[in-house]
DNA sequence: ACACTGATTAACT
DNA sequence: GTTAATCAGTGTG
């Protein structure tokens, strides 16, 4: 199979976000499939992490942060988006990896539907755009992507990808980690990429 | 190319 | 009452 193995997630959420890029995000519809690859992604911790969602410890909104890794933690934010994470850690405690951007591979069309734009590089290029492109709310949270029936799920890519690091994009704290991961010269990462400070992993 | 803003909701303080 | 892991649109140089 190649699906990613729930152990894949066991790990902590750096090293996860790391090698996610590449990896092959796959949303199973009644009458579709959609698929993009994975070139863009944050990683977040929990108590260690002022910029996470688990800093301060469980609430409702990051219960799935807490708990078993290879589950989907969707979130909604700014009154109009909502972002994917994968929850990663190891051990106990907090840890999710933000999905940024995926490179549109199947469904195009629905895709653009979703999205109400055709150009390419601005289906998914972006935390909420791609949740907007790929259909994904609050009903698809605490989802389990290590299940292929699963109406989310990751498998393993075909190639791969020389990955660059920067600051996290969009946060006012944690700013002295350089947990953002993406694809170098990859041109369906978000546009504040072209702006971060980067350098090869 | 860049800066700034409005939209709109839920969760948290 | 304030904030937020965003986006699209507008205005300026």
């Amino acid at each position: 199979m190649r699906i990613l193995p729930r152990n894949f997630y066991a790990r902590p959420s750096t090293l996860v976000a790391k090698e996610l890029i590449g990896k092959v995000l796959v949303r199973n519809l009644p009458q579709r499939k959609l698929e993009g690859i994975m070139v863009e992604t944050e990683a977040y911790g929990g108590l260690d992490d002022p910029a996470s969602h688990a800093f301060r410890g469980l609430t409702n909104r990051n219960r799935a942060m807490f708990k078993e890794v290879g589950h989907t933690y969707v979130y909604f934010t700014y009154g109009f988006h909502h972002c994917l994470n994968f929850v990663a850690k190891r051990g106990e405690g907090a840890g999710a990896v933000l999905i940024r951007a995926v490179q549109p591979v199947e469904g195009l069309d629905f895709m653009r539907k979703q999205r109400g734009v055709s150009e390419i590089l601005s289906l998914c290029n972006g935390p909420g755009k791609l949740c907007q492109a790929f259909a994904i709310d609050g009903k698809q949270n605490e989802a389990d992507v290590t299940d292929g029936n699963s109406s989310i799920f990751v498998v393993r890519g075909s190639r791969r990808y020389a990955v660059s690091k920067s600051v996290r994009i969009g946060i006012k704290k944690g700013l002295d980690k350089k947990w953002r991961y993406y694809a170098r010269d990859n041109r369906f990462v978000s546009k504040f990429s072209l702006k971060s400070v980067s350098s090869v992993v």
